[in-house]
DNA sequence: CTGAAAGCGCTTACAG
DNA sequence: CTGAAAGCGCTTACAG
């Protein structure tokens, strides 16, 4: 069943059935009715990929993220979808893997699939080449969104988190506490959202004079294993830091991962933040202090922008900036004091 | 830059430029290279959408989920795009909430797009319309394969999981611990794999000899939110039970939330036992005993499966039961008898 | 308001 | 081994 036997079906050129299909209002309410009937009856779907052929695009987005286990992006993704199903455009998903290849694999088949936008959340922000892929796009008329980390030297729209402010706010409240030996788990210094969060530590420690020690510096990759490693290193220093800073959801899964097994009670032998939420630990009251933010809304903003430049290709690329919540449940402070 | 182009370019018809990406033997070596190299330089990508249209097919496969916040599924999908980008394919993804109208407006969708099979964890066993869609998918020659959730009278490729099995295990244990007084948080009756639990719940107590009480028995929707009510309902019985068997991770969750508003210690002053895993509380050593599974498992053999039927479409459908696991970790306990 | 026809960019049966 | 041409199922500028 395709549009030209609608058409005969009906008593009309495909033209005029492809016309109401469309909603063209360049068509007598009579003939629309009769074309109708012959849809209804016959269950006629156009096919998306002849018209995407002819017009040259399609109603599915685009979406890159590095790791959808991780729970900031299955939550973002919910949001997304949850839009884009409202505005029935379709979601084409493709799993990075923190693997620059991968990305750049994907971007290129973006094309390939005229896709109607891009929503992506990049590896590093120093790649020119996806920089020069996702402009290359943009130039074609595909609107392009960065989720989460931004890309040097690339004007595009964003969604972003108030990364730096966050990390200062829980730095600030373990000194409040008394803390100076404060340690960080940081992320890849080629992710923009995570250095943010590095340089809020670094602010915070500078604006009440305490030293930033070297030792208390140490590098994750945004995954649990490596800052389970990087929690040991810490932990075995002749002078072991009393709070510990993460910067993000897996890699304080890995730090608790270390601490617990070495039996050390969160809030009580030493004290941690960390950055993004956890809902298990929250539903069984651990005592776990955060940064939050609203990851579903992430996602739906950044449909939503997606399809504003859609209707409006001319309009300005924007960035919005999610506020952060310092939420305190217990484990910034110190019981028993080292 | 379309095919013509790179046809001209090369000195050869477009249709020698077809067969030479599409790996077609029929071409000379020496043209191969020529066009091949006119491919390279001009960076000549393919539209997916063009040769979807001349084929009547495409790479992309579709994936409806209920839930994607919920880390079984999640992870399933991690899975499946991992096998799916081995293979060349991409994945078009839908989250159905477990919400009949969407899963079956984005069924209807299928066709339109041309997707070359359909991985689904379908809301309802019972539903005819979702099973008579995808019969005609099958029809069509678009292969579906279910994840583990059946469908009532549907004959398809499906890998589900041993739920009754696990559910026995886990109860026959809440007994063995000496527990009588054992309550079930169901999922909905019109989800197999939910339902199966209740069923392995039931012959547990019943091999055991252990009366079943209406009371014990309280129905969840797969949800947190209603979990934590109905874990209320049961704590205020007169006699509440003194342990509980959830039946999936996010009601496990929310029967968690309650215990511990409560100030009731898992494992001490209740016993608890739920499906499937939860990572946080695995790495902080929380106590909680789950019967698991390798969701991930789950998604890749699914779009192996798929892979399968696309290459062979007279193969036989085939069901993958993964195999359960009891994990106890000490919540199925109790220190202090009530 | 409606239709004939060209065009979107591929693939492939057919002829050579 | 290669090419001309029809076909996949839509949309839309153009003519009426």
């Amino acid at each position: 069943m395709n549009i030209s036997d609608v058409a005969r079906k009906a008593g009309v050129s495909t033209a005029t059935v492809s016309r109401v299909i469309n909603n063209s209002n360049l068509v007598k309410p009579k003939t629309r009715e009769k074309v109708m009937k012959v849809v209804e009856e016959s269950g006629f779907v156009p096919s998306a990929i002849a018209r995407g052929l002819s017009i040259q695009t399609t109603s599915n987005i685009g979406v890159i993220f590095p790791d959808i286990e991780n729970p900031f992006f299955s939550g973002a993704f919910y949001g997304i979808t949850k839009i884009a199903e409202q505005n029935q455009y379709h979601v084409l998903f493709f799993n990075s893997d923190e693997n620059m290849g991968k990305e750049q694999e994907f971007l290129k088949m973006v094309e390939s699939q005229h896709l109607a936008g891009i929503i992506i959340t990049p590896i590093n922000h120093f790649s020119a080449e996806t920089r020069e892929l996702l402009n290359e796009l943009e130039k074609k008329g595909v609107p392009v969104v960065l989720l989460d980390r931004d890309l040097r030297g690339g004007k595009f729209s964003s969604v972003m988190a108030e990364n730096e402010k966050g990390a200062y706010q829980a730095v600030s409240q373990l000194i409040l506490e008394g803390h100076e030996r404060i340690a960080i788990i940081e992320g890849s210094p080629s992710i923009r959202s995570v250095y943010e969060r590095s340089k809020g530590y670094r602010r915070a420690m500078d604006d009440h004079e305490i030293p930033i020690r070297g030792e208390y510096m140490v590098r994750g990759n945004q995954k649990s294993d490596l800052a389970y490693r990087m929690t040991s290193r810490l932990m075995n220093l002749p002078e072991p830091p009393t709070a510990i800073f993460t910067c993000n959801n897996m890699m304080t899964l890995g730090c608790l991962r270390y601490l617990t097994e070495q039996g050390l009670m969160i809030g009580q032998d030493i004290s941690l933040i960390g950055f993004d939420d956890i809902e298990a630990l929250r539903v069984i009251d651990f005592k776990l202090s955060v940064v939050e933010r609203s990851e579903a809304e992430m996602g739906r903003i950044a449909v939503r922008m997606l399809l504003d430049r859609l209707k409006a290709p001319e309009a300005e690329r924007e960035t919005v900036v999610m506020p952060v919540k310092l939420t305190l449940r217990g484990s910034e402070k110190l019981r028993r004091k080292n």
